[in-house]
DNA sequence: GATGAATGAGGGTTCATTCAT
DNA sequence: TATGAATGAACCCTCATTCAT
């Protein structure tokens, strides 16, 4: 809505340009999807408080709500963020037929790399945790994250069995089989790591192991 | 400005009768307990309210108080008293030494049968999603019930690998490998249980299938 | 079962600023005061309601949390913002020898217009009435108000018993003598004004004419 | 409400015999007078817990209810009970005439022993602290002992005066005049003793000597 | 009478959200 | 656009009072 300038000749007002205004923009929305994070992955959603993600964001209360509708939001696009290019990513490891073996090992490899070394833990353990209250949240990951990684996995595996590898049919069936170590190590690093660490790479070796026996070499 | 409780010597507060709890009490404190099982259960330890625990118990709000010193003291009898003899159950199941593939199967037997089918697995539920910020719970539940599992189940296993076991050394390392798929299942049953059910026995079947080979016979 | 904060380290709360408060957010502050006086002293410390407070005041009751931590915060600042003042202005009117009886009159007509005229009645009032239940307050005021008044009139009256005025000698020893009709009006107008008023200036007169003989002109 | 023994035999209830439960009776309500002036003198009126009151006496809480209506009624029958005999006690200490100095020395007197070395003290300070939230009890306090103990003291005084005692006239117009330093080590005792102790016979002594002259033998 | 478990109104405090500047 | 003071609904917890036993 345009100020009338009434009487006097208009004074322009100065505008940052669109690019530079973009940038700031997004870096802001960034910053506070980070802060959030920290804040929610801290506290939970219940307990974090926008109060606490404005400061750390190094922005004003308010500003939290000039960039997302309300905490609910903040959090939803927080989980949207980081979870959406995480399945691009995978798509593209799983693309060529291979041997099983061979891709549940790079499958393995990308959680451990891209999920379980980054803050994208933190996500996935805010939606374990959050998930169950926020039936919007679960949606969304089933639809963009697990019905298409279970489509894929399932379509290698069936072909995998078509091919005679042992296994291959019952991890088609039941493809949670292939990621339940990884998500009980998030689980496992979030409540026990200060009594008993746990060595991700090791245990999802072992597991890979028991799927599909020893390797020989490393 | 700490308030002063005045001059004259303060009368030590009775504690909570030590005498035999009458029925009564033991039925209220259940419906209680009960009560708060569910709240939590659908809004999680912050935004379960006590008003609701107190009218789904039947009782006031302030009867609460009478069973337990405050919100989170009720939350953590709840877990002990739900987990508390789960344990003992658990020991006395693989306290004899036998092949791991049965004794595998019988501690996924006894999951399905009295975690996964009972509110007990809304518990383990809450462990999962409460956990990381209830520090002195993720402690009793590790003191109480993983590390006493753990070592059990590694007892059994190291015995079973020593008779040479195929598969028993891995598991032997990494216990968890075991029940991971079982808490998988819980966690998908309160995300996405209403747009993909999954079958728990089937799941565990093909679990034990993977870890030991295929069974001949059911 | 102390709830955790997470794993990641806490932004630090930025303290109340230190710039300079602007005329509204006084204002707002002083309103506030003024509305605890007004209802501390007519319902006490602990029967006072913060929501009446914030009525009398003008603001929203999560307001007076802007300007005072808790409710016994604010009970304290009323008390210093009220008292503080007054300590500088008896000071100054003691600091040059005079006889006893003048300094005597020049305390009691302090007395009479500067506390028992004003709202600083009432904030001593609710020192006798709360104190005991407030050390910190009556470590206070001890501090700042009675033993620096008692140091001043003592140094005063010691000089005057040694240039020989009778009297003088035994107020120095005591000069809660000196003010106590003046507490004893306090008290009296809190409780008994409706059914017999007191008429402060004629008992402080004669007090300091039983104090020192009766005067000869007014 | 007799209860019906049905078809058998009457058994007769065992009853105390009426002096001894009238006995029982005054004890208990005594205990439960001992215990409210212990524990709103610590907490005062509003903050102190009938639950204490309760325990410190011996009996259960409910009981409290068959011997005062509410907790307002029992405040207030806990002061009469102190005070009223307090009065009978002072009116026979001032009822011939003697100089006034002689009065007023066993009045200070009968303060010092009765009022400032026991419980009753504290009762006195109660009615300061509370007296201006319950106009029931100051107003008690005026007609029962305020007023009576002026009535009485004035009369003397008067006649004092009459027969040319100096100082008796103005004490005569004023008698809080002859208590106030009493109050003020009341209110003394319940703020500063930690800080600075007050020697109360010491200070009325002064008190006396001001009013009156030095004493020559003591 | 005596008990003490149960009640539920009440109030201090928090914090998501709004809006004047 | 950004701010942060202000708002007020929400909720935990206390405790005077009641009442079935």
């Amino acid at each position: 809505m345009a100020r009338s300038s009434g009487r006097t000749a208009p004074v322009p007002r100065r505008r940052a340009p669109a690019r530079r205004r973009n940038e700031v923009n997004t870096a802001r929305r960034e910053a506070i999807l980070a802060a959030a994070l920290d804040e929610f992955s801290a506290s939970g959603f219940a307990a974090a408080r926008l109060d606490d993600v404005a400061r750390r964001a190094g922005v004003a209360k308010g500003t939290i709500y000039l960039y997302f509708r309300d905490k609910e939001t903040l959090f939803q696009e927080l989980v949207r963020s980081v979870i959406s290019p995480l399945v691009a990513r995978f798509e593209t490891t799983v693309e060529i037929d291979l041997p099983a073996r061979v891709v549940a090992e790079r499958i393995v490899e990308l959680f451990v790399r891209e999920v379980y070394g980054t803050r994208r833990k933190d996500v996935i353990r805010l939606i374990i945790t959050e998930g169950p209250r926020f039936p919007k949240l679960a949606e969304f990951y089933y639809r963009e994250v697990i019905s298409r990684v279970i489509a894929a996995v399932r379509g290698l595996l069936h072909r995998a069995a078509a091919r005679g590898e042992v296994g291959a049919e019952a991890l088609a069936r039941f493809p949670q089989l292939l990621v339940a170590p990884g998500l009980v190590a998030i689980i496992w690093s979030g409540l026990f790591d200060r009594f008993e660490p746990l060595d991700v790479e090791a245990l999802m070796r072992a597991h890979l192991d028991l799927l599909f026996g020893e390797r020989r070499a490393p």
